[in-house]
DNA sequence: GAAAATCCTACCAAAATGGTAGGATTTTTG
DNA sequence: CAAAAATCCTACCATTTTGGTAGGATTTTC
């Protein structure tokens, strides 16, 4: 019952994108340069467009593997993008819309304690099963948790 | 963050143990014989204690994969054995003391989510993580509802 | 055309998972 | 005493998952 590094990499990524962004997604528009220095570290972002080497360095998390992270998280519609010199990732919606939950989806890790507790079929003693009821509420117990909480909430 | 079939199999067997046991621990005395019968199988169980062929059979778990569970969670104090012809297992305590989160420390399933959860020092940015605070609160509220939750409940 | 970024695919080592095999041991019972 | 019924023990193993790395292709700006 442990979270991948995926996960645990991923929304701290994300949350290091929102607040490195200056952005918060949706109507409000990002400024059009922000410098921002921490750690030593200084990084231009343009229209709230934070690269990937910006978040890798603050988190300590390996660029290549954030880049695969990251592909899943835009290809999942969380994130937009831009390939270029002042380029980067963005939020698509705004932090209070972002919930753990989607984060962890998109990375492939399920909320769900057992296969059977969203699908009753792929195990045949499921309806007869003591103890289906139990991982099914500790499950959506997590799943509410996770759901309820947006990148917002990190802020 | 799926259960381990180990710790499926595990409180499944556990409660097949409890309910085919006639036993509830403690102080009771267990029957000195009891002859139980479902599903077509037959077995007479000796003192509260049930061999593990019954189980393996009603639940459908292989008999040498339960063999190893259940000398773990014997070697945890959990339950207690007598090797002999009309031998098997029994519960130690009463069901009602018996809670899930014991099982699943016993068969190697932790209830905390990310090892910094319990141990801060994994990691040397735990002081100042966003997300550390949220992942505690969610394997605590993991640990909660499965250190509540007894063997009797699901009797 | 160099530079800064994302994007893509293939590969890989290590660890965890979910077992099986084969027998040793203990105790009762016929 | 031998067979039987049970636990107990240890080693092995195949598969899947995890947690990445490598190497480059592409896009766009300066």
């Amino acid at each position: 019952m442990r979270v991948s590094t995926k996960v645990r990499y991923g929304l701290r990524a994300v949350i290091e994108l929102a607040r490195s962004s200056g952005d918060f997604g949706g109507r409000r528009k990002p400024p059009l340069r922000t410098d921002t220095e921490r750690g030593g570290m200084k990084c231009i972002i343009h229209r709230g467009l934070v690269p990937l080497t910006w978040i890798a360095e603050q988190q300590n998390i390996s660029l290549k593997y954030l880049e695969r992270i990251f592909g899943r998280l835009k290809r999942a519609g969380l994130l937009e993008s831009s390939r270029k010199r002042g380029g980067g990732y963005r939020l698509k919606k705004s932090p209070d819309k972002v919930t753990v939950g989607e984060i962890m989806r998109a990375l492939g890790d399920e909320t769900s304690l057992l296969r059977c507790v969203r699908n009753a079929d792929v195990c045949e003693r499921s309806k007869r099963c003591a103890t289906r009821g139990f991982w099914k509420s500790l499950s959506d117990l997590i799943d509410m948790t996770v759901e309820r909480t947006t990148i917002a909430d990190f802020l």
